[in-house]
DNA sequence: CACCAGGCAAGTA
DNA sequence: TACTTGCATGGT
């Protein structure tokens, strides 16, 4: 019988052959990843992108800039995105702090020890577990798991969880079974991602096809 | 048409 | 503490 790691090993070699790197995440800057990660908060990544055209478009994607731009006429910049009003007021929480704190310098905050950077980012109001490791991980290149619904719908389907596996048990186990390594961590929750999105859907699962089909 | 999407916070009992 | 609801657009 294969230990728990083990089968968790063979499904990320598994994802990997299947769909290959996924290069996350997509974004040319920190910062446009900083925003990124607020806009996909329950959300598909294709509004997400529109949001982003908007306002790269704009010459707004970039932290000097949207400190000029009242939060209210950024919400229609990323009105694509879906819940624009709260999504730009999160956004806004956190560039009060990096302001406020950190003169404004993305790089002075990223610059924490990453369990201080992860409380500090849990300080901001709309700014939960996912979206402060996505931050991390992705933004700062500090290597931390990030958890997300498709991460727990995939294990508990393939019963190496139980249902109430919360966050952060699930975050401790991959953590667990794989040494910090911030591009393996990187590419393993995309490869989870692009997973759920194809063959691992709330409902209508197509397990027939799935490359975790005899997993 | 109904359902879902790379969450989070606030409200209710 | 343990559920439930609001937030909102766009694709399938």
């Amino acid at each position: 019988m294969p230990t728990q790691a083990e089968r968790l090993n063979t499904l990320y070699q598994k994802l990997l052959a299947h769909f290959g790197p996924q290069g996350w995440w997509p974004g040319e800057s920190a910062f446009e990843v900083v925003v990124g990660t607020i806009l996909t908060q329950n959300t598909n990544w294709n509004n997400v992108e529109k949001a982003i055209a908007n306002l790269k478009g704009a010459g707004l994607l970039d932290l000097p800039a949207l400190l000029d731009l009242p939060q209210a006429l950024f919400a229609e910049y990323i009105r694509p995105a879906g819940y624009y009003n709260i999504k730009a007021s999160r956004l806004y929480n956190l560039l009060a702090l990096i302001n406020g704190q950190y003169k404004g310098n993305l790089d002075a905050l990223f610059s924490l020890p990453l369990p201080e950077l992860r409380q500090q980012l849990l300080t901001v109001k709309g700014i939960g577990p996912e979206t402060a490791d996505s931050i991390i991980l992705y933004a700062a290149g500090k290597p931390i798991f990030v958890v997300d619904a498709y991460t727990h719908r995939i294990l508990l389907r393939h019963d190496l969880i139980d249902e109430e596996c919360d966050y952060h048990a699930l975050q401790e186990l991959f953590m667990d079974c794989f040494p910090p390594d911030t591009d393996m961590y990187g590419e393993f929750h995309a490869l989870l991602v692009q997973t759920g999105k194809q063959f691992c859907k709330k409902t209508n699962p197509r397990c027939d096809s799935c490359p975790l089909k005899n997993l």
